[in-house]
DNA sequence: CTGTTAGCGCGTTCAG
DNA sequence: CTGAACGCGCTAACAG
């Protein structure tokens, strides 16, 4: 039988700073008398399926009750060849949009008892190895990663068989995961419908960081509701720039101008900084935002509604997106092989609340 | 540690991928001959000072180079009684200052080969418990908690202390680590300053969450502006709700707006969140936002320079937050008993370009 | 039903 | 300069 006397030597041998800490099991172990084996059953709740006695689970529990009990995640890592970690990376956690995937991502994570590590990749393919890199080395059982160029997932094949992976927001082609991205073409093109319903003047788009799949969807979408409302030249209405940001969004806006010899009276950004950029050069030229200017543009902020101008956006479903990537992540982690399949998810359009 | 660097950007260049996943140390000693620690002294730099001959070293280090080498970070973890990992605890990750302040957060981490956890509290006692909890369990090194309340350390106090500890944004009195905060009262002293600067009339303050040491800040610093200019009763023109979220700032200003008989030409609101709801009340009520009133809100949207309205904001430096976060945890991991002190980061006042 | 044992891969120690 | 042996705390197989 066993002997569990040995609390007062237990505490006298330990030299823990921290007393009250939680015990391993171990501790639990040489403090109660069982053995691990025995303890972990009743602390991971096998005790019925290994017919603890019930007197020695009510032991257990109250002392785990009182102490408290905290699993060492690196050893169970250790020995499970697993980390119940998901790692993310992202070109910017600042960027609104991947903002609000990291905090449904997380919340997913939350619900699956797994952790969730955090990389950027500031859009380059250095930093992204690096981010990608990174998180591997710590074991993570899955990745998530919005992919800067069509070869990032390089690094990864080596790693195929330990890690699952994700591809978001950028369909590159011929990659061999699972992708999950907004409806891109769709969006855009029942974005510039909305806008065509308010004006008939065309549309000037100012778009950057087009090498991406997303951005060309957006053209493509674009360019089919041009065609649609009969516009033949919808190239000649597009403006592009390679980088991705306030500065290239006034610059290309300043082209614009020049170019026309005015403010293009409705034109669609690409995304919010471009959107932002644009605005800048706008307000720069005219002292102020001429309030009869239509604007539209990819991305959401809460404060568009409030501009003077009547203005289109369109709102990608971010928990929907992380819901379909924890789905493929999942699937590969029971086993299954990752498949190339795409999901696309809808997109929401936002109008003016008189919009037709 | 550098040397495995470059080769690693090495491989890139080349775009070399490795045929079969990087190797262990164990691995790289049977399939050269040599020893575990030989290996080790090698691939961490530390050849010369063990004296480790020449050419061992070359032959590891071409096997490393074609073949890749991984760490094992569990067993390195279980081993040194360390994760190389920083948890962050935040309210809502989607929160545009939390955002920013992960991803500052993240670049430090990437700076020090470290990992960032994060996981939300929804600003929620429990939710927080189980996050700090879970972070903690997986034996971090350091711990980022915005709490939401003043006793949120005390889980802390009861685990391992293993982990450095720093309270960033809410600080609360009494707490037994160092906390980061930005100058809330003098970000709102001087923004509401500069909004009497623009107009004579009261300053009406929609406020949420006075339960937050940085709202009281906040209050202390519209109540010391308010005082400058003569105001005797600033408390009547501060409103309160418990809540901080846009159905709160909506719900607050109908009752600003039937309190008052119409809408206050001059307003200021604790937080994007509420402002946001404050403008849907206000333009539900008018249809529209008077281009007259006068806008003041705490945190930063990029949009807010293109409203019809003049508007006032306060920034927070997120960047010089993560920085001082970061010392604080580093002079704990070196061993420094955790301090009770506060470090005030100042803020940023936004305002119209041509005000005063 | 409960206890014993053998690694997981790394970092450290110590002997050569 | 190199190699062997140990243990971090946990899990799984096996032995009572």
């Amino acid at each position: 039988l066993a002997r569990k006397q040995d609390k007062d030597s237990d505490s006298l041998k330990t030299g823990q700073t921290f007393p009250n800490a939680p015990k391993t099991i171990a501790e639990i172990a040489e403090a109660t008398g069982f053995s691990r084996t025995t303890i972990r059953f009743v602390v991971t709740g096998q005790a019925e399926r290994y017919r603890i006695k019930a007197e020695t689970q009510n032991k257990i529990k109250a002392y785990v009750a009182q102490h408290g009990l905290v699993l060492n995640h690196a050893a169970r890592s250790l020995r499970l060849q697993r980390s119940d970690a998901i790692g993310l990376v992202l070109p910017d956690f600042a960027n609104p949009f991947f903002a609000c995937l990291t905090a449904e991502m997380e919340e997913l994570c939350r619900k699956d008892h797994l952790v969730l590590l955090t990389a950027s990749s500031h859009d380059e393919p250095d930093p992204e190895a690096k981010a990608i890199r990174r998180l591997l080395d710590r074991g993570i059982d899955g990745l998530v990663i919005a992919a800067c160029r069509p070869d990032s997932y390089a690094i990864l094949q080596r790693h195929r068989n330990r890690c699952a992976v994700v591809m978001v927001d950028r369909a590159f082609a011929d990659v061999p995961f699972p992708t999950v991205v907004s409806d891109n073409e769709a969006a855009a093109y029942d974005l510039c419908r909305a806008m065509f319903r308010e004006s008939q003047e065309p549309i000037d788009f100012l778009c950057a960081a087009t090498h991406l799949p997303s951005i060309s969807d957006r053209i493509n979408g674009f360019r089919a509701a041009c065609a649609e409302v009969g516009l033949t030249d919808p190239d000649h209405h597009m403006f592009r720039t390679s980088v991705d940001d306030c500065a290239s969004g006034a610059r290309l806006m300043t082209h614009v101008i020049e170019t026309r010899g005015g403010v293009p009276p409705v034109f669609l950004c690409s995304s919010l900084l471009m959107f932002e950029g644009a605005l800048q050069s706008v307000r720069s030229h005219y002292g102020r935002l001429p309030p009869s200017l239509i604007l539209g543009t990819f991305d959401h902020n809460p404060l568009l509604d409030f501009l003077p101008n009547r203005s289109f956006s369109v709102r990608q479903n971010e928990k929907g997106i992380a819901v379909q990537l924890f789905e493929c992540l999942k699937a590969q982690r029971l086993g299954e092989a990752p498949t190339a399949e795409r999901h696309v998810i809808p997109a929401c359009i936002r109008r003016p609340i008189d919009a037709p």
